[in-house]
RNA sequence: GCCCGUGUGGCGGAACGGCAGACGCUACGGACUUAAAAUCCGUUGUUCAGAAAUGGACGUGUGGGUUCGAUUCCCACCGCGGGCACCA
C-alpha cells in the first residue's frame, strides 16, 4: 500500500469542516459569481442508517457541485433531515423511547456517515424538519394555505381577507354549495344546464352561513370523506400513500371509511401542475407519471331526463301512485370524454353511492338494488380489483331519454362506476367503449355502432372500436371524424341547454392529516363545533407536548388528544380545544429547499433577496420513488407561495434527475423438476426466495407449464461461465439462473457503505459508485469491482508522488509536456468538463484513467500534466486531490482553483488514420495529412496494398469520403 | 390490459448513422517474492486457416425495411425492468 487512504481522508475531511471550505456566500458577499444551486432529496435518518443507494446521487451532486465551484460558481449544496416520520415512532411505541432521542441518535449516525464521504455540503446550512424553529415555518406555510382561497378566475390563490372584501363588496355570490360566482347577472341568478341555481348576497346570509361559506372556500380545509383508513398503523393514508390496497409503509391492508379530515386543495392547482411540466428539464417518463396521477380528461358533462315509469314494467301497484310527479324533472348528469358517441349510448350505468339511485329505483326493483349495494359496501377496495374483469350489476328499473335520439334506455348501477371520479354516473356506449362492451354482452343489453374506422383500417367484431373513426348512425355528426364530432356535439349541448364542455381530473384533494403523534401539530385551535380557527403567528412554534404514551388512539383522535393540559386553550373569544392530528411526513420536506438558503432566519421563513438569488434549484438528484408524493407536494405548495408573494418563481425545481436504484449482487440459482431432472434458465421465471423459517427457499416457476419450482442458491465458485450461459462446474449440462436483485435485509444482501469505506476508502467507494454506469440506469452492486477504483488511485499517487511514503515532493518537475501527452490531456480536459455537465461520470472517469495510464512508466511528469490530473479528479476523489495537490507545493485547498482550460489547437495532428471500407466492410487504415483533399485520400485508399485485392477485377461504382471519417468503396 | 424504459463479450459498461466492445473487473500467462498477498507487464468476443507473421468468416434479443454503410433510424415480434390499472 502506497498511500494510506484512512489518514488522508480524516486530515482533508477535518481540514474542510475546521476551515468551513464550502460555505456558500449570501447574496450580499457573492459579488457577480454566477449561482448553482445543487441538491439532494434530504434523508429519513433511519435507524438502518446509509445504504449504498444514498451515495451514488449524493457523489453525483457533489462532483457537480465542485465542478462548479471550479468554474467559479458560488454553490449552495445543503443537506439536512426528513425527520418526522412513522418509523421512528414505531420504535418510540415498542421501546417507550421518545421518538426525538432515537431520531438525534439517527441523525448523528447518517450525518457521521455521509461526512465519512467527503460530501462538500455546507454544514452551517443543515436542516432538521422535526425542530421547532424549522417546523414553526411549516407550520406558518399551513396557516397561508389555511388562510387562502383559490380564485378560478384569476387561476391562482389569494388571501382570504381579499375574497372577504370581494363577497362584502358584492362582487361575488355565494352559490346553494357554497361556490364563488361572478356578480355579473343583475338578480344574481343564472340558468345553468337547465336547472335554476340561486346565489346570494354576503349580506344574505347568516354568521354561521358566512363562516361555511368562507370554510369551504379555503386551501386547508376539514371534510368528511371516505378516506384510506388503516388500522395497523392507526392513521389515515393519502391515496399517493396506497399501493394495491396496502399501505406504502409496512404493508398493511387499508380499508376506505368516512372521516372528518384536513383536505389541501391540490385539484385547483391541477391544471397548472400538469402545464407547468412543459418549463422542466425532468425525464420525460417522470413527467408522464405526473400527468397520469393529475390524469387530466377533457370532455363534456351531459344531462339525461329520466323517463316516467312505465306502468307494467315498473310495476307500480296502484296508479295513484305519485312517482311520476317525483321523477317529473329528474335528470341524472354523465361526464364522457367521448361526447361524439352519444348517440350509441344505449344504456346508463352509476356507481352503486350515487345520491339518485334511491329516488328513481322502482319499488319492483328495490330488493335487488339494495341486495347489490350492501354486497358492494361489504367489499374492501382489494376484493374489488381482483375481479374487474366480471362487470356485474343491477338494473333499477328505471329510465333515461338520450337527448340525442330520444330513445328510452335502461339505467343499471354497478360497480365500475367509482362514484369519486367525474359525475359518478356514465352514459354507457358498449360499442366504443371496452368496459361497456363486457358489461353490455354480460346483461345481453343493445350494442349500436356509432364510429367506423377511417378507410382501410378494420375493427375486430368481437370488441369495442374504441379508437378514432367517422361518425355513422349519428344523425348531425354523420361522416366527422372524431376529433370534430366531438366539437360539434359539445355545440349542440350546450345550444340545447342539455350539457356543456368539462375537464375532469384523477387528482384527488390531499388528505393532510394524520393520527399520529410524531409530526407537526396544526397551528389551529377548534371550537365546541368543530369550527377552527388559526393561531395568531406569535404563537408559533406550536410545539409537540411531552408524551408518556405515543400509542396511536385508533380513532380519528390523534395521540396528541392524550395530552390534556397542552390540548385546552382559554382565551378572550373563550374555550377552545387544539386540533390533535398532525401533518404527515411529506409537510416538511414540502419546501425545505427554501429554508436551505437562510436556514437561521428567526424572523421569516426565507429572506426575499435570498429566495430571489437561488432560486429556482438548478439541479435535484433522487430517487424515482418521490415521482407523484413529494416532487408533486412541493410543487403545489411553491405555486401556493408563488401566488401569494412569497417565492418568485412558479417552479422549484429547474433540473431533475433520477439516480438509478443499485440492485444487489449477482444471485445463481438451479432448480430441479420433481422427477430431478435440471431446467434450464430459459424456462423458470418468477424466481423469488422465501423464508420459511427453516431457511431460505428458492421458488420458481416453469415458463411453459407453470409448476412450482424448489431451487438452491450456488456459489459463483461452482460456476462456470461459457458462451452458452452459465453452468455447473460438476455438470456441464445443468444451467444455472443468473439474476440480481433489490437489496433488502430479507435476502441479507445489504451492502454497508461504512464497511466499503473502511476497506477502499472514501475516494474508492465514490469512484466505483459513479463508475458503474450511467446514473440513471438500474445497476447491480459488485464488490468485486472496487479494487479497479483502488488500483487507479494508487496508480496516480505512484504517477504523480512516487512509491515513498515519507517523502513529501512530488515527481512533477517543470519540464515541457511532450506533443502526444499533452493531445492527450488537452482531449482529456474537453471530455471531462462536458461529461460532468452532462452527468456522464462514468466516461468522465474513463477519461482520466486513460490520461493515468499514459503517465505510467515515465520517468517523471511534467508539472502541467500533474496538477491538471490532479484538478480534475478532485471532483470524484477530494481526498486524494487535496493531499497531492498540497504535494505538488501548494499550501490552499484545491476548492476554488480555477477548472483547466484546454486549447483546441493543441488537440490537432498532423496526420490522421483514416479506415478504408469497401462494400461497408473495413479492409485497411491509412494514413494521411489532416489538409489532404479528396483526391488525395481517394488515390491512397484505392493504391492501398490490402484494399486492392477487394477491388481488382471489380468496377468502383462510387467512391465515398466522408471528410476526417472514412472511405468507402461501392464495388460490383 | 395500457404507458414508459431497456436488450452489446464470462461480468459492469463504451460508441448512438462511419474502425463494435473505450475504460474497469474476471480469467489465463509472465515478472518480483523462500512463499502468499499486493504490485507490475502481456493476452482475453466467437470461430476457421496457419509453425508464426498474418488473414478470412461470423457477431450488438429475433425477423423485416431505409442507407454506400445500421448497435445507432423505421416497422413487427420476443425477453427484462418500472409505472398505471374499472378514471368513463
Amino acid at each position: 500500500m502506497s498511500y494510506n487512504f484512512t489518514a488522508i481522508e480524516k486530515k482533508w475531511q477535518n481540514y474542510w469542516l475546521t476551515n468551513k471550505t464550502f460555505a456558500a456566500l449570501d447574496p450580499v458577499d457573492a459579488g457577480d459569481m454566477p449561482k448553482a444551486y445543487i441538491l439532494d432529496m434530504f434523508p429519513y435518518p433511519s435507524g438502518a442508517g446509509l445504504h449504498v443507494g444514498h451515495p451514488e446521487g449524493y457523489t453525483a451532486t457533489d462532483i457537480v457541485s465542485r465542478f462548479r465551484r471550479m468554474q467559479g460558481y458560488n454553490v449552495l449544496h445543503p443537506m439536512g433531515w426528513d425527520a418526522f416520520g412513522l418509523p421512528a415512532e414505531q420504535y418510540a411505541v415498542k421501546n417507550n423511547v421518545h421518538p426525538a432521542v432515537t431520531t438525534k441518535k439517527n441523525i448523528e449516525n447518517f450525518r457521521r456517515q455521509i461526512q465519512m464521504l467527503g460530501l462538500s455540503y455546507d454544514w452551517d446550512r443543515e436542516v432538521d424538519t422535526t425542530d421547532p424553529g424549522y417546523y414553526k415555518w411549516t407550520q406558518w406555510i399551513f396557516l397561508q394555505l389555511f388562510n387562502s382561497y383559490f380564485d378560478p378566475i384569476q387561476d391562482r390563490a389569494m388571501s382570504i381577507s381579499h375574497l372577504m372584501q370581494e363577497l362584502v363588496n358584492e362582487n361575488l355570490l355565494i352559490g346553494p354549495d357554497n361556490s364563488l360566482h361572478p356578480n355579473s347577472t343583475p338578480e344574481g341568478m343564472e340558468r345553468i344546464s337547465g336547472e335554476v341555481r340561486i346565489e346570494r348576497l354576503w349580506r344574505e346570509l347568516t354568521a354561521a352561513e358566512q363562516r361555511e361559506a368562507i370554510d369551504a372556500q379555503r386551501l386547508a380545509y376539514i371534510d368528511e370523506v371516505p378516506v384510506n383508513w388503516c388500522r395497523q398503523l392507526g392513521t389515515v393514508l393519502a391515496n399517493e400513500e396506497v399501493i394495491d390496497g396496502k399501505s406504502e409503509v409496512g404493508g398493511f391492508p387499508v380499508e376506505r371509511r368516512p372521516m372528518r379530515q384536513w383536505m389541501l386543495r391540490i385539484t385547483a392547482y391541477a391544471d397548472r401542475l400538469v402545464n407547468d411540466l412543459s418549463l422542466l428539464d425532468w425525464p420525460e417518463s417522470l413527467k408522464e407519471m405526473q400527468r397520469n396521477w393529475i390524469g387530466k380528461s377533457v370532455g363534456a358533462e351531459v344531462d339525461f331526463d329520466i323517463a316516467p315509469p312505465d306502468m307494467h314494467t315498473a310495476g307500480l301497484q296502484s296508479p295513484n301512485d305519485s312517482r311520476e310527479d317525483a321523477n317529473a324533472d329528474l335528470s341524472i348528469t354523465v361526464f364522457t370524454t367521448r361526447p361524439d358517441t352519444l348517440f350509441g349510448a344505449t344504456y346508463m350505468v352509476l356507481a352503486p353511492e350515487h345520491p339518485l339511485v334511491d329516488r328513481i329505483t322502482v319499488p319492483s326493483h328495490r330488493e335487488t338494488i339494495e341486495a347489490y349495494r350492501t354486497m358492494i359496501a361489504g367489499r374492501s377496495d382489494r376484493d374489488r380489483m381482483s375481479d374487474t374483469k366480471d362487470k356485474n350489476g343491477v338494473f333499477t328499473g328505471s329510465f333515461a331519454i338520450n337527448p340525442a335520439n330520444d330513445e328510452k334506455i335502461p339505467v343499471y348501477i354497478s360497480d365500475y362506476v367509482l362514484m369519486g371520479y367525474g359525475t359518478g354516473a356514465i352514459m354507457a356506449v358498449p360499442a366504443h367503449d371496452e368496459r361497456d362492451y363486457e358489461f353490455a354482452t354480460k346483461n345481453k343489453l343493445p350494442i349500436q355502432t356509432v364510429v367506423a374506422p377511417f378507410a382501410g383500417r378494420a375493427a375486430s367484431v368481437y370488441a369495442a372500436f374504441t379508437e378514432e373513426g367517422t361518425a355513422i348512425n349519428s344523425g348531425l355528426l354523420d361522416g366527422l371524424p372524431t376529433q370534430q364530432a366531438k366539437e360539434k356535439m359539445i355545440l349542440w349541448l350546450e345550444e340545447e341547454g342539455v350539457g356543456h364542455r368539462s375537464i375532469k381530473y384523477k387528482l384527488r384533494d390531499w388528505l393532510f392529516s394524520r393520527q399520529r403523534y410524531w409530526g407537526e401539530p396544526f397551528p389551529l385551535i377548534l371550537d365546541a363545533f368543530g369550527n377552527a380557527s388559526a393561531i395568531d403567528e406569535s404563537e408559533l412554534p406550536l410545539t409537540l407536548p411531552e408524551l408518556e404514551d405515543f400509542k396511536p388512539t385508533g380513532s380519528p383522535e390523534g395521540p396528541l388528544s392524550k395530552a390534556k393540559e397542552w390540548l385546552e386553550v382559554k382565551n378572550d373569544r373563550g374555550t377552545f380545544t387544539r386540533e390533535t392530528n398532525t401533518m404527515p411526513q411529506w409537510a416538511g420536506s414540502c419546501w425545505y429547499y427554501l429554508r436551505y438558503a437562510d436556514p437561521k432566519n428567526a424572523e421569516r421563513f426565507i429572506d426575499p433577496e435570498k429566495e430571489k438569488y437561488w432560486m429556482p434549484v438548478d439541479l435535484y438528484v433522487g430517487g424515482v420513488e418521490h415521482a407523484v408524493l413529494h416532487l408533486l407536494y412541493s410543487r403545489f405548495w411553491h405555486k401556493v407561495l408563488f401566488d401569494l408573494g412569497h417565492v418568485s418563481t412558479p417552479e422549484p425545481f429547474r433540473r431533475l434527475v433520477n439516480q438509478g436504484l443499485i440492485l444487489g449482487e449477482m444471485e445463481y440459482h438451479v432448480f430441479e423438476t420433481t422427477d430431478s431432472m435440471s431446467v434450464t434458465v430459459a424456462e423458470v421465471r418468477d424466481i423469488d426466495e422465501e423464508n420459511d423459517g427453516s431457511g431460505v427457499k428458492v421458488i420458481g416457476f416453469d415458463k411453459r407449464t407453470g409448476q412450482k419450482l424448489i431451487g438452491r442458491r450456488v456459489s459463483e465458485e461452482d460456476i462456470e461461465k461459457t458462451s452458452a450461459g452459465h453452468v455447473l462446474k460438476t455438470d456441464t449440462k445443468i444451467r444455472v439462473d443468473a439474476r440480481c436483485s433489490k437489496m433488502s435485509k430479507s435476502r441479507g444482501n445489504v451492502v454497508n457503505p461504512d464497511e466499503i469505506v473502511a476497506d477502499y476508502g472514501a475516494d474508492a467507494f465514490r469512484l466505483y459508485e459513479m463508475y458503474m454506469g450511467p446514473l440513471e440506469a438500474q445497476k447491480p452492486w459488485n464488490t468485486r469491482d472496487i479494487v479497479g477504483m483502488s488500483r487507479f488511485l494508487r496508480s496516480v499517487w505512484r504517477n504523480l508522488v512516487g512509491d515513498d511514503e515519507a517523502a513529501k515532493g512530488s515527481r512533477a518537475v517543470d519540464s515541457a509536456v511532450p506533443d502526444a501527452l499533452d493531445r492527450q490531456m488537452h482531449h482529456t480536459i474537453k471530455k471531462v468538463a462536458e461529461d460532468i455537465d452532462g452527468l456522464r461520470f462514468n466516461t468522465a472517469i474513463a477519461e482520466l484513467i486513460k490520461l493515468n495510464n499514459e503517465l505510467t512508466g515515465l520517468p517523471n511528469v511534467p508539472r502541467d500534466v500533474a496538477e491538471n490530473l490532479t484538478l480534475m479528479l478532485a471532483p470524484f476523489a477530494p481526498h486524494i486531490a487535496e493531499e497531492i495537490w498540497e504535494r505538488l507545493g501548494h499550501h490552499k485547498t484545491l476548492t476554488r482553483r480555477p477548472w483547466p482550460t484546454f486549447d483546441p489547437a493543441k488537440m490537432t495532428e498532423s496526420t490522421m488514420e483514416l479506415p478504408v471500407q469497401v462494400n461497408g466492410k473495413l479492409r485497411d487504415r491509412i494514413v494521411v495529412p489532416v489538409d489532404a483533399d479528396e483526391m488525395t485520400i481517394l488515390l491512397a485508399a484505392e493504391n492501398s496494398e490490402k484494399v486492392r485485392p477487394w477491388t481488382e477485377g471489380k468496377t468502383i461504382h462510387k467512391k465515398l469520403y466522408v471528410p476526417k471519417k472514412l472511405v468507402n468503396f461501392v464495388v460490383g
